[in-house]
RNA sequence: GGGCCCAUAGCUCAGCGGCAGAGCACCUCCUUUGCAAGGAGGAAGCCCUGGGUUCAAAUCCCAGUGGGUCCA
């Protein structure tokens, strides 16, 4: 076993005075020049530079930003533009940028594509949700934060093949890495002799390596990443995880410095936020009223200096540490709650304000799945804090400050989905509030506490947090029972949702391995459907099929959401019909009905019609997607796609419902496009000048491997795509959007149809217009009014109806046909053979007693009914009778002892039944 | 992608197999003319849609539609 102090020892140490020391508090390994008892990071140390800045000059956090970039730069360094926060963009194991090397990940820093530049540096914005908890407490979180960094992307020279990877080389490695670090701090006037860098093995996503954080006077403002190794289970190393790992053919240099610390450290001011966005802090301290006299201001100023102990990861107990703080700073430990807590509160709210700006900039869209998930989170957690700590600015005014900052061009868009988020938490809440409250007072009215299970319901099905439930149980004088591990308990209601799927494992893998990849010759011309090929291979399937490998193929496999082609290939004996064509790899499978013989010269046609109907719909969804973006804003993205023969549909992320006017406006757009009848373009350029050109809005559709990407154009609209499509708009013919839906929060489904699908769909809305026109005996254009108007008279017959039904009972009961009166229990009980519906039996029999008599009445209108009314203080139970009554008939039935209805199916023994009734009554009522 | 909840008067909801309900809002009248006024009366329902079970469905089951919400 080997471990990683070796990688440590740097010449450059030696050369520049640094020895390694062991930290008195923790333990830990540094390097430093000078001698020191600890390693001198919170909590074994304190911020040193409050009041006192640790660099000749304050910068500001674009000044900074500058001078990190340019000292790279200066060092051959290529400055590299930012990616977006929202790092499903380019990848789909994550979902938010955290970090600058997310950037290169996975493609990059495994050498499959070459990095955009080598060395580069740049400045990430990252968000990192795990912090949310920390920030404001600490004085030097933020969720949201710009990562600096350098990076160099090396292979080994001494490999098989140097061309594996898609960099060769080494550019540089630890020495000068670490030497670059300590002459930043140098350029900026930092007192070397402070700098300690503490080892600490870096782990994650499978890779790990040495690393140092490097500390400067209490603050930890860069760290340095050697990833150099990969999980092995042979490995030479085991590193903190518990796994094992050897070393990589590649090798990365990975750093970070984080441009808000070191901004903090050059101004000295009591905590990170007042440094980053002084403005910000201001406004809102402002605005919420906060004032401090000067000897409250000076308490709050000394307990930021031992603020870093208040990190929830590393401390044993929050409050135990402010009181450790309030005991240092000499104070009452409520008293600087009070004072502390609100301005926690505003750092909190602002970097929240920054957070949202990037992720909504970014274009995430606010919804219940995904990024859109964590955007609404924190967007109702800054909620909380805007009205908990009195600030009366409304949110979407905060963002805006913050994406104004940050140079967004989307801020009206920002805006807009800030308060449409903003309107949907308030209606939340109202909702939430009113079903919180009563149940409050159920439980008060049985004087028992709100149970567990009530609170995971209103948490899992309504958004409702048990505090919220407590503050209001409070106001009533309910308990209310919240276990330790609340979330725990809901999670289990989750439980066994494991979404392991099976892996389809690939047919005669070994055997498709040895195939060459087949030619595509669906991308040469797309237009083409006849081709000539050889087979090269035929596997027998279970399923009676065979899978025909041929060397080159017009058929397109199934792919980016395009169902694949089908038509047949023929030799001079035999044609066989492809029903399926799948890829695997770059070997394109034929499903077919019949072998047509390895080695045999074969004729393929693709069938022309399916083929076209797909070019047609797979063009118009990019055009749809345009046309949408045209629309309703730049945010619009493709969040899912299906093509298909007959219609299509793609899922775009949208903030709010589509109106049938943007539905209309959409769909002009599209068809605008189609009527200009441009040329639709493909491309193969490289992966990275791509990215840099178009930026990640290319990859709506998935992302696709390798070094080069194919881009379709149409229009303005550029994509990458493994499609096929028509050659010119114009060849779509028309689009009709057919339906529009919310699939989920926060994403909008449009179901269109393109060329001659689009004709046949207008034809079935027509066909039903004309026949509902048909049975109104009217104009199609008169159906609507016309059915409106028939929906009125219909309800006004219904209500005139019923008005006659009682009429009609009332006649009936002052003296009709077919009634026998029989004498029982003191009154006198009318038995009635009426032939009409229940409602007509029930008005009946409610006009009966309000004589004073019994109501038994019989249908058999279907089967056989009955009701029996009683009226009040006539000792006859009504449900007892009808449940004689209906089992002579075959039924049941029941109902209150005053009015009660049954029947049964055997509808020629009502008679017989009704004649018993007599008898009946006369039982019941002598009990 | 998965789970759960909801749909009844204009609004908020109750009812959970047996006559469609309450509060607020609305209309008429009376009392009082003042901070959520009081009293009497009234109007207002395809109980989301479509199937099924049942003598009987707003109520139970299935499917759909629309909304909410939690998790990955």
């Amino acid at each position: 076993m080997s471990d990683l102090d070796e990688a440590y020892q740097l010449d450059y140490f030696e050369e520049a005075g640094f020895h390694r020391q062991e930290c008195a508090e923790c333990g830990d390994m540094f390097w430093s020049r000078a001698d020191r008892d600890t390693c001198g990071e919170p909590p074994c140390a304190e911020y040193g530079f409050i009041d006192t800045p640790g660099f000749d000059e304050e910068y500001a956090l674009g000044e900074m930003r500058e001078a990190f970039l340019s000292f790279f730069e200066k060092r051959d360094h290529e400055r590299i533009d930012p990616y977006p926060v929202a790092a499903n963009r380019w990848r789909d194991d994550v979902l938010l940028t955290q970090a600058s090397i997310y950037d290169f990940q996975p493609l990059v820093t495994s050498g499959t594509t070459p990095p955009p530049a080598n060395p580069l540096c740049i400045s990430q914005p990252c968000i990192r949700m795990q912090d949310i908890d920390n920030v404001g407490k600490t004085g030097r979180h933020t969720m949201a934060f710009e990562m600096m960094a350098h990076h160099a992307f090396n292979a080994k020279e001494d490999i098989e093949d140097p061309g594996e990877y898609a960099y060769e080389g080494e550019v540089y490695w630890k020495e000068d890495t670490v030497r670059y670090c300590v002459e930043l701090f140098e350029e900026l006037g930092a007192d070397v002799d402070e700098l300690t860098l503490i080892e600490d093995p870096w782990v994650g996503g499978g890779n790990a390596g040495p690393a140092f954080e490097v500390i400067y006077q209490g603050a930890e403002l860069a760290t340095l990443v050697f990833m150099s190794l990969e999980q092995d289970p042979d490995g030479e190393y085991e590193m903190k995880d518990g796994n094992r790992y050897s070393e990589m053919d590649t090798y990365v240099v990975d750093t970070g410095y984080g441009l808000e610390r070191w901004t903090w450290v050059s101004q000295g001011t009591p905590t990170v936020y007042e440094a980053v966005y002084p403005e910000m802090i201001a406004f809102l301290k402002d605005n919420a009223g906060i004032e401090l006299t000067d000897e409250e201001a000076a308490i709050v100023h000394n307990a930021a200096k031992l603020a870093g102990r208040m990190d929830i990861d590393e401390a044993e107990d929050i409050e135990a540490e402010r009181d450790t703080i309030a005991e240092q700073v000499g104070v009452d430990v409520s008293e600087l709650r009070d004072l502390v807590a609100p301005l926690e509160e505003i750092y909190a709210i602002a970097d929240h304000s920054r957070t949202l700006a990037y992720m909504l900039g970014d274009g995430i869209v606010p919804s219940n799945v995904g990024t859109g998930y964590l955007a609404r989170m924190v967007l109702r957690r800054t909620k909380r804090l805007v009205d908990s700590v009195g600030v009366d600015a409304p949110l979407d005014e905060l963002v805006d400050m913050q994406a104004d900052r940050l140079g967004y061009e989307n801020r009206d868009t920002i805006r807009d989905i800030v308060r449409t988020e903003v309107e949907k938490y308030r209606e939340t809440l109202d909702r939430g509030g009113r079903r919180v409250r009563q149940l409050a007072d159920d439980y008060a009215e049985k004087g028992e506490p709100i149970p567990t299970a009530e609170l995971v319901e209103l948490y899992d099905s309504h958004g409702i947090q048990p505090d919220m439930v407590e503050e209001i149980a409070a106001e009533r004088g309910v308990d209310v029972d919240v276990p330790d591990d609340f979330y725990a308990v809901v999670a289990d209601r989750h439980g066994g949702e494991t979404g392991d799927h099976e892996e389809s494992g690939t047919p005669y893998a070994d055997r498709l391995a040895e195939l060459p990849d087949t030619d595509r010759l669906y991308y040469e011309d797309q237009q083409r459907m006849e081709f000539e090929a050889v087979v090269l291979e035929v596997f027998d399937r279970d399923d009676d099929g065979f899978d025909v490998v041929l060397d080159q193929t017009m058929f397109y496999p199934e792919g980016g959401g395009q169902p694949p082609d089908h038509g047949h290939l023929s030799t001079d004996d035999v044609t066989v019909e492809v029903e399926d064509v799948q890829r695997y790899d770059g070997v394109i499978l034929h499903t077919v009905d019949d072998d047509p013989g390895k080695g045999e010269f074969v004729r393929g046609q693709v069938e022309a019609t399916r083929r076209k109907r797909l070019m047609q719909h797979h063009t118009a969804t990019h055009i749809v997607v345009h046309a949408a973006r045209q629309v309703l804003g730049e945010h619009i993205r493709q969040a899912g796609a299906q093509k298909g023969v007959d219609s299509s549909r793609i899922d775009v992320s949208h903030y709010d419902s589509v109106s049938r006017e943007q539905v209309k406006e959409i769909e002009s757009a599209a068809n605008d496009i189609v009527q200009d009848n441009v040329p639709v373009t493909q491309q193969w350029p490289d992966r990275n000048e791509a990215e840099a050109k178009h930026g990640f809005d290319l990859y709506q559709g998935g992302i696709p491997a390798g070094e080069q990407i194919r881009l379709i154009q149409v229009a303005d609209d550029i994509q990458a795509c493994g499609g096929t499509h028509v050659a010119r708009t114009g060849d779509i013919g028309t689009i009709k959007l057919l339906n529009t839906e919310r699939v989920q929060d926060g994403v909008i489904r449009l179901t269109f149809a393109a060329g001659d699908a689009a004709i046949e769909a207008t034809h079935r809305t027509e066909d039903a217009l004309y026949e509902a026109a048909d049975v109104l005996d009217v104009a199609p254009d008169d159906v609507p009014d016309t059915a409106a108007r028939f929906f009125d008279e219909w309800k006004a017959r219904g209500k005139e109806i019923e008005e006659l039904k009682e009429q009609l009972a009332q006649a009936r009961a002052a003296g009709g046909a077919d009634t026998e009166e029989v004498d029982v229990a003191g009154t006198t009980a009318v038995v009635q053979r009426i032939d009409a519906d229940m409602d007509e039996l029930r008005a009946q029999a409610n006009a009966v007693v309000e004589q004073g008599q019994i109501a038994v009445l019989g249908s058999g209108a279907s089967g056989a009914q009955f009701v029996v009314a009683v009226p009040d203080g006539v000792e006859v139970d009504a449900g007892e009778v009808v449940g004689e009554l209906a089992g002579r008939v075959g039924g049941g039935g029941g109902g209150p002892a005053d009015f009660a209805q049954g029947g049964g199916p055997d509808g020629e023994k009502l008679d017989d039944a009704l004649d018993d009734a007599e008898a009946i009554l006369q039982s019941v009522a002598n009990v």
